[in-house]
DNA sequence: CGCGTTTGACCGGCGC
DNA sequence: GCGCCGGTCAAACGCG
């Protein structure tokens, strides 16, 4: 099974003065996310990249995270979680999901994306949010309905349609809208410890980022209640469970997925600054477990007692059309 | 009873 | 202006 992502605008160039902050990210990073056995590889195609690409293939994942609103965390997560526990053989003969990127192409961003989810279940695996369907419409020329989510949070606007491919009847085409503007419930489960105290529940409730750059990111959220703008996101969190079976918590290290649009010009490094001074191994704190650890996977999303198609797991593939100036916070965190 | 799904109606954008 | 089409609304319904 391989995991590919892609954007919709290929021929979109990469606008070279939102990138350049990202080289002064330094090698150190990259090393540190080399060594850290990072099973998910970033390619320009869809191949087995070869293992000199992997410095660019990491420098491409970062720019194509930050850069783009993209699939939230927990999407990626459960591809990937899927697909390390899978055991089914993909189509490059190694279980290492491959990322794919263009090489050109993450330029203009908006805030809609899309997965290609190959699964065998009945849908797409849950991606750590609660969407309620509003809707269910045949479109021409395609013999599968599409259906239409919309988060349950209700000052979240995210969307999401979900339509059996046509070429694959196992294919499921997620369109992602919109941006989460709260938690996911696995945040409240970050694997920090095993043994959490009380006291250290209740700090896990924070935002990891709040930490390292909070007044950034209220300075830039266009969130209106900026004043309330933690305890709001914490009252209206959702609390769904991001896998069935209750297994240990040691699983289930998932990134906040708090979005928030960030001008376009030295912010960016000022975060990525306050990022890199974090005392914590900030890389332990937020990849994903299964990412960093994959024998530590756990179980996978897929709620049987759900009806939903948006709830079974199997990821294959991810494509994203990141054409906004949004930066996922969640997913900047889960790969610094 | 609350919440989520289903499904026909409705609306707005777009092309002709 | 008209029709097509995709997206959304909202009442009815089902389920736990």
């Amino acid at each position: 099974m391989s995991l590919s992502c892609y954007t919709s605008n290929p021929m979109e160039e990469v606008d070279e003065s939102e990138t350049n902050w990202l080289d002064s990210l330094g090698e150190e990073l990259v090393r540190e996310l080399l060594d850290d056995t990072i099973p998910v590889f970033v390619s320009p195609n869809v191949t087995e990249p070869e293992p000199d690409t992997r410095s660019e293939s990491i420098i491409n994942k970062l720019i194509s995270r930050v850069h783009s609103s993209g699939p939230t965390i927990g999407g990626i997560e459960s591809a990937q979680s899927e697909t390390f526990q899978s055991g089914e053989p993909d189509g490059h003969g190694s279980s290492r999901p491959i990322i794919s990127l263009p090489e050109k192409g993450l330029g203009k961003m908006e805030s809609k994306y899309t997965l290609r989810i190959k699964t065998s279940q009945n849908g797409p695996a849950d991606d750590g949010y609660k969407w309620r369907k509003y809707g269910q419409k045949s479109i021409k020329n395609s013999p599968n309905p599409r259906s239409y989510y919309r988060c349950t949070n209700p000052r979240c606007n995210a969307k999401k349609q979900v339509e059996r491919s046509m070429d694959d009847p196992e294919t499921f085409i997620v369109t992602y809208e919109g941006l989460h503007l709260h938690y996911t419930y696995s945040h409240f489960f970050l694997s920090r410890t095993q043994d959490s105290s009380a006291a250290d529940l209740h700090l896990s409730k924070k935002p990891k980022i709040q930490s390292m750059s909070m007044q950034t990111q209220v300075a830039d959220c266009p969130v209106t209640e900026n004043t309330a703008w933690s305890s709001s996101i914490m009252e209206q969190n959702q609390l769904q469970p991001w896998i069935s079976g209750g297994q240990s918590p040691q699983g289930r290290l998932l990134e906040e997925v708090v979005q928030c649009p960030v001008r376009e010009d030295t912010s960016q490094q000022g975060f990525l600054d306050d990022l890199m001074q974090s005392p914590q191994g900030l890389l332990e704190d937020v990849v994903p477990l299964l990412v960093r650890k994959p024998s530590n996977s756990t179980t996978s999303s897929y709620d049987p007692r759900s009806s939903s198609p948006a709830s079974s797991p199997s990821y294959s593939s991810l494509s994203w059309t990141p054409i906004s100036s949004y930066l996922d916070v969640g997913i900047l965190s889960s790969i610094i």
